[in-house]
DNA sequence: TCAAAAGTGTTCACTATACACCCATGG
DNA sequence: CCATGGGTGTATAGTGAACACTTTTGA
């Protein structure tokens, strides 16, 4: 029969790793740092830290994203607890992994700096250390399928963009080219999306309209019993 | 600057607790437990217990599922790990929730009595101790999922089944009414089910045929880049 | 004037859904 | 012989995918 005393379980040190995922005109990314401590110092690694006692585990991930990044109020959604024994060599250690979406240009490039990290495109990620390849390897999937079901594709984006930006990213996000028309008029049947007066002219001659993505319109939506389906 | 001074980093009790669906004729089912110890003695809870040091989380969790059904070789998901800072009042402890899907008929019936154990449908559960119920929630909403994506649904029905049995499996899961005709053809074009010879004579005069996942077939078809879908 | 990116509709195949009657059998 | 649950097909609407030309304008 199960006891009560708790004094009796072993306790484990419960770390915290960070997928950061950003989005820029040469393609998805994610934030990697090298490591300038032990262990396997000089490799890189997701950024991570530790559960602190008296935080919950979203807190915990919010503190070290801002570390990094400077910023508060990301996207961010847990992802999946980490375990395996020697995982870490130092000491035992469980490792839950966060995931995030920011918008590439508005973090603090200082702090990216300070903190020797670097963006990688997807494709570019080096060998990481401990089981962090198993983790962004989770993180990807995860990314891939929340992004068809939940507009969290805006997360990674400015606050206003373009249609060819947009489908760019999905296109980034789910590894496929798509086709501009069909893509276009999905995204415009959503009817979640406000069309500016404003074109953005750096990219192109003829330049291209600014859209926002209209949360509040979205939110109405999902409780008059819309899904987003991309 | 992170260190690595692992020794100033906070432990934490690590629990597990499962979330064990069945299914019988009278529906979709929950296992849950009467606590004969306290905290909270006499309320129905989950069942759990604690990591141990030398275990990863998938080890611990078939050793819980073990303990109550007598069962191995189930099927189980990690699902979320719960971190309210006073979600244990005894101690602070965080909670990986897996849930797992049985064969109802199959398991220990004894061990289920020892240990006050009970099936709810999910329509009669009560309220459960500490954040036992957002466990719950939770993992049916991972299950409605999964089981349109995946062929888990088999894992709750005994090694031959019916189609109507199917179906109000299905019909459980999803919460909603299902046509039959449209279930049947939709199933029979996945082409993963063999008709048996067999019929079940226990329910209908007339007698329903056997089926069995073929599970084989259907690792054939995956790697052939089929996808399912219900 | 031309290169480079933006914008715009239609057709077709397929999938999802709605729907009603006959069959087999034990009681 | 009849009540009960099992089994079967078709028609329609809606969604997803393929596909090509015109527009704008800075260089």
């Amino acid at each position: 029969m199960e006891l009560n005393d708790y004094s009796k379980e072993d306790k484990v040190l419960l770390a915290l790793d960070c997928i950061i995922f950003g989005f820029d005109n040469e393609g998805l990314k994610v934030l990697l740092i090298k490591r300038n401590f032990e262990p396997e110092k000089g490799r890189w690694s997701l950024i991570g830290g530790f559960l602190k006692k008296e935080e919950i585990l979203d807190q915990a991930a919010i503190r070290i994203l801002n570390r990094l990044t400077g910023l508060d109020d990301i996207f961010m959604e847990q992802l999946y607890t980490f375990s395996k024994v020697d995982r870490d060599p130092v000491e035992r250690t469980l490792s839950v992994a966060y995931y995030a979406l920011i918008d590439i240009a508005a973090h603090d490039k200082k702090l990216i700096q300070e903190n020797s990290a670097k963006w990688f495109l997807l494709e570019d990620v080096p060998k990481l250390i401990f089981d962090h390849d198993k983790m962004l390897e989770r993180a990807i999937a995860r990314l891939r399928r929340r992004a068809r079901t939940k507009p969290i594709g805006f997360e990674l984006l400015p606050d206003t963009f373009t249609m060819p930006q947009l489908q760019k990213l999905y296109e980034s996000i789910l590894d496929k080219k798509l086709d501009k028309r069909n893509f276009i008029s999905k995204v415009n049947g959503l009817d979640i999306l406000v069309r500016l007066d404003e074109k953005d002219m750096t990219v192109s001659k003829k330049g291209a309209f600014l859209y926002r993505f209209d949360k509040e319109m979205y939110d109405q939506k999902v409780v008059d019993g819309f899904n987003f389906k991309i």
